[in-house]
RNA sequence: UGAGUAGGCCGGUCUAUCGCGCACGCGAGUGUGAGGAAAGUCCGGGCAGCACAGAGCACCAUCGCGGUUAACGGCCGUCAGGCAGCAAUGUUUGGUCCCUGCUACAGAGACGAGAGAUGUGAAACGAGCAUACGAUGGGCUGCAAUUCCAAGUAAACCGAUGUCUGAGCGUUGCUCGCGCGAGUCGGAGGGUAGGAAGCGUUAGAUUAAUGAUAGACGCCCGCAAGGGUACAGAACCCGGCUUACAGGUCUGCUCUCGAA
RNA sequence: GCGGUGUUAGCACAUCGGUAGUGCAUCGGCUUCCCAAGCCGAGGAGGCGGGUUCGAUUCCCGUACACCGCU
């Protein structure tokens, strides 16, 4: 599998995001919560970090990009199955990559031995 | 030589690997991709929709003089006063008192009155000020404007009010005047929230690209190991203002001394 | 993205430019065998930085934070 991203795997659209955190499971990966859902489409993920833990629009650009490269590089743990995933940041401190990229690896691996 | 002051400019560079948006291409691929403030949204335009016979009132903005501009409340020059500084310079204020009104405490008296001195007071017949007056400008709302396509629903229900003895609507806050003329207002409820244009212009997305990792160089701190490298991210586009900002650099001017 | 509102005592709110008040809460006293209620008294405040003015919570500018509306 390749390591890409492209659009089509972001999740996007109102009715789906709300779909997803309204039926999808949820657990907590330090420094972020992951909800996801197995689903028959194309695995499609939602990153973000909230504007009232990170006022400034450059913090939340950096961790949403240091987060969807993580996934991008890692993708391949999930395996055969689709799935709808949310990441959304908690923490109040900026952590580095090495810190999200471990936290991203430790949640895929939970997810598809969950299903 | 040191200190200060004003203005301008820059605000990382390169390599490797893995990626993202857009354009072109059958394809391999090629080209291109954040800022001086992109920010705050404080002004001014473009642009869009609605409206516009006319009159009056209200409301908002501006306020020495001259110039600049598509326009401005910005900018440049200049005059006068206050404040800071030895100075260069910085900063701030700037129509008028005829009408309406305000001037606490103190003081005999505070804008009313016969006048003056002393004292009081920011101000004592001289005034100062704005909510007052004058001049000039302003139709209203804003790209979540607006237009088109697709999908879907509820012309139903309850209450109030009205059909020429006229409700209400438009004239954009109000009045007059003018025009329209059978519905209108409120309650509770139902449906949708997808796509395209707007937004082409050497970024042009639609939940949003411009990134990550590793190494080298430059700069700063430190004896060294090592650490740090600002403020900050386009969403229709321009001209300004304001605020944030590590460090570097150039030019003019002022004061101070000859020197560790 | 566009437009609007607010910030006053621990809390909720007042205040035409002239000594910043009210209620609840807190503390002290009176009353009571004790407590509550009641009565008397006290402490405590203008988000921050400038400007106008004799004087600013009020007017003006900047800034920080919070809240609301618009497809």
């Amino acid at each position: 599998m390749p390591n890409t991203f492209p659009k089509h795997n972001k999740l996007c659209g109102q009715e789906r995001i709300a779909a997803l955190y309204k039926e999808g499971k949820r657990f907590t990966a330090w420094p972020m919560r992951v909800t996801y859902q197995p689903t028959e489409e194309d695995t499609q993920v939602l990153v973000w970090a909230p504007k009232s833990l990170f006022k400034r629009a450059v913090k939340r650009n950096h961790l949403r990009r240091l987060m969807r490269e993580a996934y991008r590089l890692h993708q391949d743990i999930l395996g055969e199955q689709h799935y709808q995933i949310a990441f959304n940041y908690m923490d109040k401190e900026e952590q580095p990559f090495t810190v999200i990229e471990k936290a991203i690896c430790k949640s895929l691996k939970k997810i598809s031995e969950q299903s």
